[in-house]
DNA sequence: AAAACACATAAGTCAACACTTAACTATTGC
DNA sequence: GCAATAGTTAAGTGTTGACTTATGTGTTTT
């Protein structure tokens, strides 16, 4: 259990930093309308081959992407449950925040009740 | 709208960047259940004061947390609007997948049909 | 006023990133 | 079989990131 708590840790690192770069989002977001041979994912890209190898490799160690070859082409898709975490751990912090948010209003509402009670 | 698309994807480099860092990303988490002060964020996390710092401009240039000083003490507050850029990409990433997603299967279910009726 | 506190800035180091070009390997089409 | 295609691997380079220690600046406390 400590052990899954230190991956999930480094798991959320390998996805956030997978994420940072505008390439590889693009290629994502290329990936989220449908798998794409290599190639097509390089084409809109101002970058050589093997830096979009290098960024399929980053995204596919994340966990977000995942690829096969079939003959000479290697087809790659997205991987729905790789952003899941990260779209979770982002929940948990907001959710968090507003519930905090909330108490606050609830206090100052409070408050604002209390004055004109006329309690000081 | 030109810039202000760049400057989005900017915004979203830095977001993703700053939430890469576990460090970061435990600041963050003790900031979502309140504010806090430098030497607070710090007292958990095993590095110098200065790192610390670093980190936390990283996360106000990401508009990720807000802070203000008063007297020699500097008050840290998470941004919850910071996080929902980059939740809104995700979301939209997954919506469009499990879009593609529902598509695949019906056609799958399609084909299933095709296939009882005898058709080939 | 002196000491303690809470942060801030500077400067330097070491590793990780994002590329590049060059050379190589397996398919596929002719 | 030979050439073109699609991807792969290796090695090198410049930049950025995550720290560190040393030193400095206001602000309280005593």
């Amino acid at each position: 259990m400590v052990k899954s708590m230190l991956n999930q840790q480094t798991a959320l690192d390998l996805t956030f930093q997978a994420l940072a770069d505008p390439g590889r989002r693009a290629m994502l977001e290329r990936l989220s309308r449908g798998p794409a041979a290599v190639s097509e994912l390089a084409q809109p890209l101002t970058m050589s081959l093997p830096a979009v190898l290098q960024h399929l490799n980053v995204l596919e160690t994340a966990g977000l992407v995942t690829s096969q070859k079939t003959g000479r082409i290697r087809t790659c898709q997205i991987a729905g449950s790789g952003l899941s975490a990260a779209q979770a751990w982002l929940a948990d912090r907001r959710a968090e925040w507003e519930a905090r948010f909330d108490r606050l209003e609830t206090y100052l509402n409070g408050l604002q009740e209390e004055d004109r009670n006329g309690c000081v």
